[in-house]
Parts: structure tokens; C-alpha cells; sequence
DNA sequence: CTTTCACCATACGCTAGAGTATGGAAAACA
DNA sequence: TGTTTTCCATACTCTAGCGTATGGTGAAAG
């Protein structure tokens, strides 16, 4: 038995069509009746699950952020130089496509209750992970953080200009050697 | 007569409310009867003077990005020196209070239809500002023109972080270090 | 002085989506 | 086999917002 023809739903079923709702459309667009028809069922289904759209929300989020923060210690844990750490981070950019572009969504949301809090603890997390990677390699304390805030903008950045439409696509040449030049200006040389 | 107490609203006054009203809450929140309400009236005198929420967007939208405009020509026709240009750029940000809101309120709905345009013809300008300033500094077109994107990320990036509560207040001295911190980053040192 | 017209209020209809109430079918269990 | 539970469908109510239809009012024009 395939797991798309399994005759009931989970809870947990419902959070990852969430997420992916999430990922192509944005926190607003996530609402129960769409989600229902998307999954073949009605929200009769989804009532027994959850008690509101808010609680559906709030999970899907808790395990986005769950499964966030142990990417980034599987990559601190695999990764032992940090400048090979920096550089991965930016090339990263695009890879893992569903967290990738739930965060984009989310950052779109930062005004949403929900989701702040998520964003603001996701970003910390990256940011001393960053911070630490300056500090290896040479930097002070506040320089290191300095430098880790000002990379972690340029990454946000970069997604902004990607949802305009402005930033070069990952598979051109062009997105390359803009790459070259972020780690240029942001690394250290050794 | 005072201004606020004018018997009679135009279709400028709709305009500008609803640019306050997106300031305030996001393009998401323009809707027309809180909005009249806000302005003492009911929607029935906003259909006399537009056609449509679209209407009232359309033309909210393109009021904004003219002012917009003559801000950063005025800007370049002020100041000689690159450099200065370009500190100014960043010591900017928070200034305009109106102008700057709702350009974060606009990159947080990139998605939207009628948004998109705007928003990329903005940083289309700008990075040009940007860029013709680098170049002036000495850069070859292509470098200028990262560092310009890369510039310009930065920036969009603060204002992510600031939209969740974690960059520095632009008050306190930590903003300060901070952007010090950038421009030495970014900006060729003479 | 009345007529017109710019401006606005009121009262509708319409849609999407949240949440509820209830019943039915199928599986698990006794 | 009979009974519970689990899971879902159907049919409601309720709200917010868009857009329309129509009528009223005050000021200016004639």
C-alpha cells in the first residue's frame, strides 16, 4: 500500500500539505477549504485533526522550525573548516526547496503573529551560527557579530530581489560569479 | 479652514490615507470601508471618487513611487561626492518615514499583482544609484554593479531584520558601530 | 428661487472562508 | 455478531469585504 492511497489522514499529513500550500502561496493563502480539496477530503476531515486554522498553522511551523535547526547542526557537525561553512551557507541557497521556500514565504509574513516569533528564533540561530564561523577564523567577538548580521542581511536580501525577480537564477553564470564576489567581499582571506 | 476640516474629499486624499493605511498595516489591510471609517466617511463616497480597490491601489502605488523617484534624483544632484553618496544612502534609511514604511510594507507583499512592478522598477533605480557611484569610486562597470546588488541586499536585508524586531534601534549606539561596521564593509576606502 | 450636480449615506446582494452540528460508513474491538 | 471509535461528508451559521443601486443634501449656477 502506497503512501498516497493510505485511506486516512494524520495529523502530520495535514501539516506537511500546509507547508507546501505555504511554500507556493504564502501564510495567507492557507486556508482549510482549498487545503481540503487539495488532499481529496473536506474540512469535515480536517475539524477532527485540529481545533482551527491557528493550531494547523502553529504546528506546521513548529516542525519547519524543527526541521531548520537540524540542518544547520548537521551542517556545523560535518563541516569542519568555517570558511568551507560560509561558503556552503550561501550555496545552500536554493537547495532543500520546500524549507527553502517556506522560509521566503515567511519572511513575507513577518508581520504575522504567528510566524515572528519563528522567523526571529530561526534568524538568531543562523546568525550566531555564522558568528561563530567569523570567530574561528580570526575576527572579535563584535566584529564577528557585525560581519554575521551584515552576511545573514545579504542572504535576506538576496531573497527579496529573488522574489521581485531580481536576482540572477541559480543556473546561470551570471549568479556565479555574483557569488564569487559576495564571498570576496564578505570572507576573510586566509 | 483648516485642512482636516474641509467639507469634501478628493481623490488625492484617498490616495494618501491609503498610503498611511499601508504604512500602517500592509497591503493586505487596504480595504475600503475601515478605511473610510478612518476618514469620517462611508464607502459610498469612495465609489464616487474610484472605480475599485484596484483603482485605489493603482494610483496609490504610482503616487508613491514618483515621490520616490524625485527623492533619489534629488539626492544625486545634491551630493558631488560618491562616497557621500552612498554613506547617505544608508544614514537614509528611517528617514522619510511615510515613504520608507510602505516601502517595507511593499517588499513584504512582493507577490502581489499589481506590487511587483513597482517594486522592481524601485530597486532597479536605485541599484543604478548605486552603481554609478561605485563607478565613479573607481570600479569597473561589473564590480560596481555587484557591489551595488550586494549593497542594495544589505539594505533590503536590514529592513527584513527590522521588520522582525532584530536589527538595531536606529537610535541606540549599537546602530551606530553598526553601520560603521558596513561601510567600511562595502565601501572602497579612499 | 429653483435647479443641477458634486458628494455622500443607506441598504442591498454576493463571495470566501472560519467554525459547528450531525449523521454515516468502515474499521477495531468485544 | 454487535458495539465503539475513528474518520469524514453534508449542511448549516457567521463574518468581512467588494461592489451596486438609489436616494438625500448642500452649494453653486442659472
Amino acid at each position: 500500500m502506497s503512501k498516497n492511497e493510505k485511506k486516512t489522514l494524520t495529523a502530520s499529513d495535514w501539516e506537511q500539505a500546509a507547508l507546501e500550500l505555504v511554500a507556493e502561496k504564502g501564510v495567507t493563502a492557507l486556508a482549510i477549504e482549498p487545503l481540503a480539496k487539495r488532499m481529496g477530503v473536506t474540512k469535515g476531515s480536517f475539524y477532527w485533526h485540529f481545533g482551527s486554522r491557528d493550531e494547523l498553522l502553529e504546528r506546521a511551523l513548529h516542525r519547519w522550525e524543527e526541521h531548520d535547526r537540524r540542518n544547520l547542526n548537521r551542517s556545523l557537525g560535518e563541516i569542519d573548516d568555517p570558511r568551507e561553512r560560509l561558503v556552503s551557507f550561501f550555496r545552500r541557497v536554493g537547495k532543500e526547496r520546500l524549507t527553502h521556500e517556506v522560509y521566503n514565504e515567511l519572511c513575507s509574513a513577518s508581520g504575522h503573529r504567528q510566524v515572528e516569533p519563528v522567523l526571529e528564533r530561526v534568524a538568531e540561530r543562523r546568525m550566531q551560527h555564522l558568528s561563530a564561523a567569523f570567530e574561528e577564523l580570526g575576527m572579535g567577538r563584535d566584529s564577528a557579530r557585525y560581519r554575521a548580521r551584515l552576511t545573514y542581511s545579504v542572504y535576506l536580501g538576496f531573497l527579496q530581489l529573488q522574489r521581485q525577480h531580481q536576482a540572477p537564477l541559480r543556473s546561470s553564470e551570471s549568479f556565479d560569479s555574483y557569488i564569487e564576489h559576495v564571498i570576496k567581499t564578505l570572507i576573510p582571506a586566509s
